[in-house]
RNA sequence: GCCGACUUAGCUCAGCUGGUAGAGCAGCUGUUUUGUAAACAGCAGGUCAUCGGUUCGAAUCCGAUAGUCGGCUCCA
């Protein structure tokens, strides 16, 4: 209850600061038209119709004329007018975009409006009692935004900003965001030499370079055990198929936007796949199926190729080619309940590998424009809840907000600084058996359409990647970790000896690299700070006197006389373990 | 795709109101033999994103294109 309040407050302070800053605007730039100024997650925005473009350096000036109308304590008054009367107030005043907004609301309903000093607006509130409550917010960007966010609407400016009870959350929020950029993948992933996107080869199209090409070997080789020792089988299919395919498979119908144009070989088009659903399909259509043979759980490291729009492309978040962790499970409908709560559990089991434990579930259930049979639909919501239930998930649900062929769940999973992603999304496909005929034989001889469920847990391993990048701030666990280990000489005399340990270390399977390079050990250990390599072991005189190692971990701790074969077994245990933390 | 900003050496960045480019790091060559986040010196490296225009003269002004970034719409 008293997080309630104070969450009504904040959302009351954001909200009234939104108006604060409109009046700021139209003091400083006359003229001005308003659109809409919501309280939003951390703060507000307002977005304005204005001939002079918004520059960063209007922020400041904006801020110093909020402060001094917060300096006023202005009262926020309601004042009430009956529709017509309030749409002759806004439409007297030039304020078209109030006046779409009251139009929407029903014949004879009283509108109301916000007042505070000089300015006022259309508005339900509340608001604060006036606007020397107002003490801590930061306007944070520029940016464009269609009217009531349609692409068909005229493009209006929006001023964000963050905003807070106190000073203290603000400068705690801020700091958050300043750790997130630092932990930026697109950063990290150029200062590690992880990957690169380059305009020669083409906008979304990712570079996986040596090491991350390993961290993503690595992912992939637990996925796949996994996926084994879960009874899933693998499969692997082109990258490309005949336009045929997708007419049957409907995506020519209902996903074409986001498709290449086709390519003709031997005068036959042919498409490069957005989805890998057709082709493990056509799998199952190769032989005639069973019931003893169900359920069917086929996985594909599926690489599928999007349009997306130029502007939306982000890093390794969005990009146009990327390799879905795909599979489909194909059951009989005793089978479904039973599936849909392993590959829950099979899932949340994954993200615990990686160090992922806060997890939420949203179930999205039968939209108006529905195909396949609604008892069906029902059946499959049901199983979906049941699996939620089982693993104790915090679950929300999304009534209507299933695709059209399918009910589903998605999770979402909360990184190491807070922020939550969606990742794995698991559907039901009630289209796609239907639109292939696709059959097995029953118990009775008689022939049945199976249940086809879609899942992908990492999603997608180029998004993936970006948001572990981000998640271990570039400090891959050992098992992970590209170069796991550096050996460096403190001079040329103990180069032998360093030589020696680093055949021994890859002996016993790690990745590591002598740096025997003419420079200071301060010059190595910079550099191998710099590239967060979880073990450094130094060598120098003393060391190789006893025979020993110093090690030097990853977060400047430094362990002293260390055996080398107790050293080996310790982190062999580590990596074996794909453990989170450093063993020493 | 839309709104706005940006694009200078491999990387991080200087370059005032137009007079044809500069630093640090990285690289290469020497010197130095070093004890836990940058030893010293020298050398080399750029048609200033691309194309076009204005001008006696363009990294700088104008236009187009491409890409990146912050958002919007969309999404794994």
């Amino acid at each position: 209850m008293a997080d309630e309040k104070k969450d009504e407050l904040l959302h009351q302070m954001r909200h009234s600061l939104a108006h604060v800053m409109a009046q700021a605007v139209s003091e400083l730039f006359p003229g001005v038209k308003f659109g809409i100024g919501p309280a939003i997650e951390n703060g507000f925005y307002y977005d304005f119709d204005l001939e002079h473009h918004f520059t960063p350096e209007d922020l400041p000036k904006i801020e110093k004329k909020m402060k001094h109308i917060i300096g006023q304590a202005q009262k926020f008054e309601r004042v009430e007018l009956p529709r017509a009367e309030a749409l002759k107030h806004f439409a007297d005043k030039g304020e078209n975009y109030k006046v779409e907004l009251i139009n929407d609301l029903p014949e004879g309903s009283v509108i109301s409006i916000y007042k505070n000093g000089p300015f006022e607006d259309l508005c339900k509130g509340p608001h604060v009692e006036h606007t020397g409550k107002l003490k801590a917010y930061k306007l944070t960007s520029i940016a464009g935004a269609y009217w009531r966010g349609s692409e068909k609407n005229p493009m209006l400016q929006r001023i964000y900003a963050v905003a807070f009870e106190t000073p203290a959350e603000l400068d705690a929020y801020l700091k958050q965001q300043e750790e997130a950029a630092r932990r930026d993948h697109r950063k990290l992933g150029k200062q590690l030499d992880l990957y690169s996107i380059n305009e020669v080869v083409g906008p979304g199209l990712v570079l996986w370079h040596p090491n991350g090409a390993r961290i993503r070997h690595e992912v992939e080789t637990y996925w796949k055990d996994e996926h084994f020792k879960g009874g899933y089988d693998l499969v692997n299919t082109p990258h490309i198929g005949r336009a045929n395919l997708w007419e049957t498979s409907g995506h020519l119908g209902f996903y074409k936007d986001s498709m290449y144009a086709p390519m003709d070989i031997d005068g036959i088009e042919y498409y490069a796949k957005p989805m890998n659903c057709p082709f493990h399909i056509e799998i199952f259509q190769n032989s005639s199926r069973s019931y003893r043979d169900l359920p069917l759980r086929w996985a594909e490291l599926g690489t599928v190729y999007r349009f997306e729009k130029a502007g939306v492309l982000h890093g390794l978040m969005r990009v146009r080619g990327f390799t879905q962790d795909d599979a489909h499970i194909i059951c009989t409908p005793e089978q479904m309940e039973a599936e849909t709560i392993e590959v829950l559990r099979f899932s949340l089991n994954i993200w615990k590998t990686f160090g992922f434990t806060e997890i939420k579930a949203y179930v999205a259930t039968r939209p108006a424009d529905a195909v396949g049979d609604p008892a069906r639909w029902e059946e499959a919501q049901k199983s979906l809840m049941a699996a939620v239930k089982k693993e104790g998930l915090e679950v929300e649900i999304d009534e209507g907000g299933g695709a059209f062929y399918g009910p589903k769940i998605d999770l979402k999973v909360r990184d190491s600084i807070g922020r939550e992603w969606q990742m794995t999304t698991i559907q039901f496909d009630f289209n796609e058996p239907e639109r292939f005929q696709m059959e097995y034989t029953g118990a009775d001889g008689a022939k049945h359409r199976p249940y086809m469920i879609h899942r992908a847990l990492l999603g997608s391993l180029e998004r993936f990647f970006g948001i572990m990048i981000e998640h271990y701030a570039g400090n891959f666990p050992l098992w992970l970790a590209p170069l796991q280990m550096k050996v460096l000489n403190i001079t040329q005399e103990e180069e032998g000896y360093a030589k020696e340990v680093e055949a021994k270390l890859k002996a016993a399977g790690f990745r590591v690299k002598a740096d025997l390079r003419n420079d200071t050990i301060n010059a190595k250990v910079r550099d191998a700070a710099m590239l967060k390599i979880p073990y450094l072991i130094v060598v120098g005189k003393k060391e190789k006197e006893a025979g020993k190692i110093t090690l030097r971990l990853r977060g400047n701790k430094s362990v002293f006389d260390v055996d080398l074969q107790e050293f080996i077994q310790k982190t062999t245990i580590e990596k074996a373990s794909r453990a989170l933390n450093c063993a020493y």
